[in-house]
DNA sequence: TAAGACGGGTCGA
DNA sequence: TCGACCCGTCTTA
């Protein structure tokens, strides 16, 4: 099995590293963040090195994702799809979150607990926090529109420096935060009356 | 294989 | 602010 590599040398939370296959269909592997103390480039060799040397490249299907990475960062329209992911190396609980997560809209956040109770299982919440760490695909699947109740930011990408790149995607979206901390109510996604309802019949049958 | 430790958390005091 | 607690996954033996 051959992975490629693609580098994004430029965007507004530094250089993304893009993993991806060909055999046997186009599919992403993985999508790697820099943080403040190292480049994706380097988290990339630490992890692959030892397997394989990968193969610098590009092709149609990825830069049909790269282009929708940039409308995302210029603020245009953009559309991710679930269809180039690889979900199946993922935990059945994972693939839930990863899966709710990436329903949530632009410009929107959702807590910790929300997602959780979304997946029905609403005493999970650290657990929803432990698959969100281990998203592949940072970006697409947004992870970074999930915050703490309390409205602080939490973490991101399962590192304490990756809070500033959750900041900066956050920002991208015209949500405002001052200090580690979301301002104003009309970002926060809101259940439904409806869903609410049934949220809590489930949680008191259960 | 299984117990124990560990998280991007929450809630009540 | 602290401590008890929730639960899926990882680590270790």
């Amino acid at each position: 099995m051959t992975l490629f590599k693609h580098l994004l040398k430029k965007s507004p939370i530094g250089e993304i590293t893009i993993v991806y296959r060909e055999e046997p269909e186009f599919q992403l592997e993985e999508i790697i963040l820099s943080t403040p103390k190292e480049l994706s480039s380097k988290r990339l060799k630490d992890k692959y090195e030892k397997n394989e040397r990968l193969e610098e490249k590009t092709t149609p299907e990825l830069n049909k994702i790269i282009k929708e990475i940039n409308n995302y960062f210029d603020k245009k329209d953009y559309k991710f799809s679930l269809k180039y992911l690889n979900l199946d190396k993922l935990t059945d609980f994972q693939k839930k979150v990863l899966i709710e997560d990436f329903k949530t809209k632009k410009g929107q956040v959702l807590s910790y607990k929300d997602l959780a109770r979304k997946i029905r299982n609403p005493k999970a919440v650290r657990a929803v926090g432990t698959a969100l760490s281990k998203n592949p695909y940072p970006i697409i699947i947004p992870c970074h529109r999930i915050i703490k109740s309390d409205h602080t930011i939490g973490g991101f990408a399962g590192i304490k420096e990756g809070i500033t790149a959750k900041k900066t995607l956050l920002e991208i979206e015209g949500i405002e935060i001052k200090g580690e901390k979301i301002v104003g109510n009309s970002s926060i996604m809101a259940l439904g009356n409806e869903e609410q309802t049934r949220l809590n019949e489930f949680e008191k049958e259960n």
